[in-house]
RNA sequence: GGGCGAAUGGCGGAACUGGUAGACGCGCACGACUCAAAAUCGUGUUUCGCAAGAAGUGAGAGUUCGAUUCUCUCUUCGCCCA
């Protein structure tokens, strides 16, 4: 007999599948589509138990469809352009393209040794001219139907790298590289209106049924709707300024009105430009980062006009107006009027500047003369000290009463308003998709003409400026555009802009004059099924959804909104983390253990290795495994058997050397299962009825169970069935129905261990190419003999085995009559008898 | 600070709409094979108890004939946002 084979096996089957061109993708109108995919991933280098974990799940899925009868798109890309290349590429003196390049050919033989069932025919890369031309197609698309437009706006400015910082790249408002304190800089910049959709992307979230609810409420608050008022303040001691305009969503608090602030960019500004002072503020303010954590965290300064706002409810009353950090230009109006006894922010800054703090809402359980103490209330409760409004529960009634008295005296009016802003597009970047504008002498925004797509990026670059490299390509930066001479605009795309329309272009992926073909999106969108990380909850899947709405926009040939119409997230793999006494990490591959509790280091096995808590793989931390090793050792059907076993897909799961080596070994143990199998020669003519059960009843649970996602529990079904077919070829007689149910098995193991699946049917002579997942005989699932569970008050006594057919009033009386149960029920008054069909009796007792 | 979610043996986890808690795997124990070990195979494995039996799904309450599942309060942990 022969030992599984798993490299041999392996191979074999991939060169099948590549040379078959099995996976290859056609649309074909008769049958139903089913499009899945994975979250394509960034070339990093080599692939990591995240991809392995999502592009299984994904593969899973795919090959479970394709037995089903869909017919399937699954493909597969590389989200290609981003820093991670041109840092690499300033370190190693190298090109960016080339790095890249690089990496994806290493991450495709990896991912291949997978065995993934990809069309690898609509293989696509963002970073190749051949697909950001048509992303710049789009781009002017967008541009021409004004969902584009350019605007002075903030960046992360790191004032000794000069360069630029994404969001992510300020820590602890500080430069990751440099470790300078992050500025705030003022740069023209790009932008997509996103907030064009933000009704419509908040109202369609209710129709995604198939999406994490989780995902969906993220969503909603990042969209962040709220109802509130715009309101006019009026303004004294200024010939200039005759009034501001102000949001609030709490208009109901306007009695304990105590000061005004403004955006030090609020127009306002204007009249301070000279002001040395206000220089001096405005320099302090704008070392703060632009994100609202950071201005959160910073301590909140302002700087005091001569300027009073009279408050509209109460003309008597006028409160300071002042500038202050925390105010920003692109919520509302870049002015907050402040209320400090019911807002937190607004509680501090009057306690640092000395202003009145007047209590206006009380909590239920309190008397009307509460007052706020060391913090701002914000709770409900009803209204106080506010004239004609006292009494007005709080909030809603509160703040609906106050928005009409408002509005009756024109003072205000009803606004709704939202978090989401307008998604700048702009990076001073090299590596990314080049914006296809050009400026002319007059510095206007001119179209790059279609025909003139691509911009490419210039191939040779020194990376090593302060500042986008691109600003120093002066040759790159002149074109000519209907005989004038114009300056190409040197910022690229976010790569977010890459992966918000890929899925589309895996439907034409090889299409060289659009990007997408209409009837291809018409046959495979919406994706059927995504998968990925929940990292990507809010901004990618939003911004994909506003992608689509905007191509759709006044688009006679589709009116596609939503691109997912199912999403799952994956949980991450997790992995012991190691450290030395000098509190270094220590990759596992350094570390052995004899008893599983005490770990040393190999290369000086004296020396204690301190175990610390499961995290997520990452290579900061040394606990990572390499996916190509265990594949190399284990075998890729091992591997994805394990990734799947031990946790739902949803949740965490914690690599381990002994679950891998577990799948291993069971592998080696169905392979002899079914040696055992071929090599039989013995004939039956005894139909085995239960072993037809069995089988029915596990290929219903087994379907029933990936069309949930339940891989763990689909799995201890595979370890159900080998023990129970091993016990079937112990027996003397295996029954005549054997074979027939053994290669239903085959078949419903294939999606997950599809090397392994194909060998064994191969051997038994079945057909490789149309294998059909295998249906359910109805008369099989149901059962003769029912296990009916007898309670006593409750608690379980006895379980009978019980024929179908005994009607109710005999099973009672023979269970009253059952010696065992005698015992708890002789001497005593039974008031109620519960009785479940086929499942369960209890006899209330007094 | 806000939102969302989770908590079940020594460990990862299972239990569809409330109805036999602990499937399946790991680990462990014992046995078989072996001179021996590894590998492999078999049996057992929630806790207490010799047993009958009792307790038991983070803690406390509630609804119910019956709660891991539903409701409330609390504790701890995780994720996201701030």
């Amino acid at each position: 007999m022969e030992r599984y084979n798993f490299k041999l096996t392996e191979d074999k089957w991939q060169k099948y599948w590549l040379k078959e061109k099995t996976f290859k993708s056609k649309i074909d109108k008769d049958k139903e589509k089913f499009y899945c995919l994975e979250m394509f991933p960034y070339p990093s280098g080599k692939i990591h138990m995240g991809h392995v974990r999502n592009y299984t799940i994904g593969d899973v899925l795919s090959r479970f469809k394709i037995l089903k009868g869909f017919n399937v798109l699954h493909p597969m890309g590389w989200d290609s352009f981003g820093m991670p290349a041109e840092n690499a590429a300033k370190q190693n003196n190298l090109n960016p393209k080339d790095w890249t390049e690089k990496n994806i050919e290493m991450m495709k033989s990896q991912l291949k040794m997978l065995g993934l069932s990809i069309d690898w025919d609509r293989e696509i890369s963002t970073c190749s001219p051949d697909y950001y031309k048509h992303q710049q197609k789009i781009f002017l698309d967008l541009y021409d139907k004004g969902l584009v437009y350019r605007k002075e706006s903030y960046v992360n400015w790191d004032p000794i790298d000069k360069t630029v910082l994404a969001n992510e790249q300020v820590i602890d408002g500080k430069g990751w590289r440099s470790g300078a304190v992050v500025e705030r800089k003022k740069l023209n910049q790009w932008f997509f209106k996103i907030s064009h959709f933000s009704e419509d992307l908040l109202n369609e979230l209710d129709k995604l049924n198939s999406w994490p609810n989780k995902v969906k409420i993220m969503q909603k608050n990042w969209i962040g709707k709220s109802f509130g008022c715009e309101i006019d303040f009026k303004i004294e001691g200024s010939k200039n300024v005759k009034s501001i305009k102000c949001y609030t969503t709490r208009p109901d608090t306007l009695f304990g009105f105590s000061f005004l602030a403004l955006s030090v960019d609020h127009p306002l500004s204007k009249y301070y430009e000279k002001n040395k002072d206000f220089i001096e503020f405005k320099n302090e303010c704008s070392k703060t980062g632009t994100t609202e954590e950071s201005i959160a965290q910073a301590s909140k300064i302002g700087f005091k006009t001569e300027l009073e706002a009279v408050n509209p409810l109460n003309n008597q009353s006028k409160v300071p107006v002042y500038f202050a950090n925390f105010v920003l230009m692109d919520y509302g109006f870049g002015a907050v009027f402040g209320c400090p006894a019911h807002d937190q922010r607004d509680f501090d800054f009057a306690k640092k500047y000395k202003l009145n703090i007047k209590t206006v809402v009380k909590p239920s359980d309190q008397d009307d003369d509460y007052q706020v103490q060391n913090e701002a209330y914000t709770g409900a409760g009803k209204l106080i000290n506010s004239k004609f409004l006292d009494g007005l529960s709080v909030p809603d009634e509160s703040i609906n009463e106050t928005i009409k008295i408002l509005e009756k005296k024109n003072l205000g009016k009803r606004k709704t308003n939202y978090r989401l802003k307008d998604w700048g597009i702009s990076r001073q970047r090299y590596w990314g998709c080049p914006i296809p504008i050009a400026y002319d002498e007059d510095n206007n925004v001119v179209k790059i003409p279609e025909k003139d797509l691509p911009v490419k990026l210039p191939d040779s670059i020194n990376l090593n400026t302060n500042g986008n490299p691109l600003d120093f390509q002066k040759e790159w930066q002149e074109v000519k555009i209907n005989g004038k001479t114009c300056k190409r605009e040197t910022d690229t795309l976010d790569t977010f802009v890459d992966s918000s329309w890929y899925f589309l272009r895996f439907c034409s992926a090889k299409n060289s004059s659009e990007p997408f073909n209409i009837d291809e999106i018409d046959y495979w969108m919406p994706v059927n099924q995504y998968i990925g990380g929940i990292e990507h909850a809010i901004l990618h899947l939003l911004y994909s959804r506003f992608f689509m709405r905007a191509i759709s926009l006044n688009n006679q040939k589709t009116n596609l909104k939503e691109p997912f119409e199912g999403l799952f997230t994956q949980g991450m793999v997790c992995h012991q983390t190691f450290k030395d006494e000098n509190n270094n990490w220590i990759y596992p591959e350094d570390v052995f253990t004899n008893d599983g509790k005490n770990y040393y280091q190999i290369k000086s096995p004296s020396k204690k290795v301190i175990v610390g808590p499961s995290e997520s793989m990452s290579k900061s931390k040394k606990n990572t495994i390499d996916p190509e090793k265990m594949v190399q050792l284990y075998g890729a059907d091992s591997v994805r058997l394990f990734i799947l076993s031990d946790s739902p897909p949803e949740k965490d799961i914690q690599w381990s050397d002994t679950g891998i080596s577990a799948s291993y070994k069971f592998l080696q143990k169905l392979w002899v299962l079914n040696e055992k199998i071929i090599s039989n020669k013995k004939e039956s003519s005894k139909f085995d009825e239960n072993l037809e059960k069995f089988t029915n009843q596990i290929i219903k649970k087994f379907t029933d169970d990936l069309n949930r996602f339940g891989f763990n529990v689909v799995i201890a079904s595979i370890y159900k069935i080998y023990t129970f077919y091993n016990k079937q070829t112990s027996k003397p007689d295996w029954g005549s129905n054997f074979k027939k149910n053994y290669i239903k098995i085959l078949k419903i193991i294939n999606p997950i261990i599809p090397h392994f699946s194909n060998e064994c049917l191969y051997k038994l002579n079945c057909s490789i190419n149309d294998i059909e997942w295998p249906s359910v005989d109805e008369k099989y699932l149901e059962e003769e003999i029912f296990q009916i569970v007898t309670q006593v008050n409750g608690k379980k006594r006895k379980v009978f085995s019980i024929n179908k057919s005994t009607d109710k009033e005999t099973l009672i009386k023979n269970i009253k009559n059952d010696d065992q149960m005698k015992k708890y029920l002789n001497n005593k008054i039974i008031i109620k008898t519960i009785y479940i069909e086929n499942k369960l009796i209890n006899f209330i007792i007094q």
